[in-house]
DNA sequence: ATTATCTATAGATCTATAGATAATGC
DNA sequence: ATTATCTATAGATCTATAGATAATGC
C-alpha cells in the first residue's frame, strides 16, 4: 500500500489498458468498476483517486483504445489494399478486444455521453484522412467521399461480421467487402459516372 | 387484474413492443424489465408469466422490430436509388426507436446469445436479398457481392452518423455514402476492373 | 504530513420469485 | 378451478464514499 507518485502513474495505466480491452469485448457498460480494478490487480476502493467517475474512465479508455491503434498493424499498412485487407481480416474479427474501437463500440458510443462521443468524432476523422491519403492519386472522383464509403463499409461489414451467426456468412462478408473495395480503388480511368 | 387470453395477448404484444423500441434507442441493456412493464402499463411481477427471462423478450422484440421494418418505408421503396436514400435519410438517422435495428444494435446483438444472433442472421439475409433483387440487371459484377458491399456501407454510415458528436460531419456520411452508392449502381457498363 | 491503496458499506438498481387478488371460463 | 396481474421482497450487483493502513517524500 502507499506506494510512489511513479508507480501510481503506472497504475492508472494498468486500469485503463484493462478498461480499453474489456470495453471493446464487453461492450461500455459491459462489466464493473469493481471487475475491471481486480482484473488490474487493484481494489474497487482505489478507483476514485484515479477518476473522478465512471465516465471519465470510459473516455480515458477510448482514448487509449486509439492511441493503441495509432500503432498497430491496421495503421502500419503500406497501401490501401493492404489496410483494407487488415482490418477485413478474420484476425481483426476475432481479436475484439485489441481491435479498431470505431467499430466495436460505435453503437455503445452513439448513447454515450458528450465527451466519449467527441473522442470517437476526432478519431474517426484521423481514420478517414489516413484513407483518403492511401489512395491512388489516379483514381479520380471526390477523394474524400470515396474514404467515407470504404471506412462505412469496413465498419459496417467488421461490426455485421461479428454480429452474424453463421461463420460461412461472416467470411463471406469480410472477403466480399474487402474485394469490391479494392477494386473499386484500382478502376479503370474510363469508370466515370456522369449520371 | 386477471384478464381474458384475448387481452393476455394484446398485453404481450405491449410489452414486445415497447422493448422493441426502447432495446433500439437505448441498447438491448440500457433499459430494465420494470421500467419496460411500467411502460406498458404493467408492473414488474407480471412478467415471467409472459417470458422465460430478460433474454427471451430480447429474442422477441428483435423480430418485431425487424418485422416492423419488413412494413415500413425502408423496405417499400420502388428503387434501389430511393432504398439507399431512405436508409441514409436524416429522418432514419433521428428515429432510432423505429428504425432498423441491424444498425442500431448491431455491437449488442454481438455481445448477445446465439438466439438473438440467429434471428439477425436471418434478417440480415432477408435485406441483402432485397437489396440484391433491386439492383438493376444492367449492372454488371456479381449482384450479391454488391449488396453485400451496399448494405454494409449502409450500417456502417448510419452507426457513424449516429455516433459522431459534429451534426456536419453526420450529414456528410449519410450524404456521401448515398451519393457514391447510387452513383456505383448507376455506373456506365463500359467500368470493368480487371486487376 | 501526505497519499496510494485497502476494507467495508450505503444506497440504488436489477432479475427473478412468492403469494395475494380479482377476473375468466369450464 | 384457473389464471392474468398485482404487491412485496430476496439476493445479486453496481457506483460511489468513508475511514483505516502503510507507504512516500518534504
Amino acid at each position: 500500500m502507499g506506494h510512489s507518485q511513479a508507480e501510481k502513474a503506472e497504475t492508472h495505466q494498468r486500469i485503463v489498458d484493462v478498461a480499453a480491452r474489456r470495453f471493446r469485448e464487453l461492450g461500455i457498460e459491459g462489466i464493473s468498476v469493481a471487475d475491471i480494478m481486480k482484473e488490474a490487480g487493484l481494489t474497487v476502493g482505489g478507483f476514485y483517486k484515479h477518476f473522478t467517475s465512471r465516465d471519465d474512465l470510459v473516455v480515458e479508455a477510448l482514448m487509449a483504445s486509439f492511441a493503441e491503434i495509432e500503432e498497430s498493424d491496421l495503421t502500419q499498412q503500406p497501401t490501401l489494399k493492404k489496410t483494407i485487407q487488415t482490418y477485413l481480416s478474420e484476425k481483426h474479427r476475432d481479436e475484439v478486444h485489441s481491435g479498431c474501437a470505431l467499430s466495436s463500440l460505435v453503437n455503445d458510443v452513439s448513447r454515450s455521453t458528450d465527451d466519449a462521443r467527441e473522442v470517437f468524432t476526432q478519431r474517426l476523422e484521423r481514420s478517414l484522412s489516413h484513407i483518403e491519403n492511401q489512395i491512388p492519386p489516379e483514381i479520380d472522383g471526390n477523394h474524400r467521399a470515396k474514404a467515407i464509403l470504404a471506412y462505412s463499409a469496413c465498419v459496417g461489414a467488421m461490426s455485421l461480421s461479428r454480429a452474424v451467426s453463421d461463420p460461412k456468412l461472416s467470411r463471406q462478408i469480410l472477403n466480399t467487402v474487402s474485394a469490391e473495395l479494392i477494386s473499386l480503388f484500382s478502376a479503370k480511368p474510363s469508370q466515370g459516372s456522369l449520371a
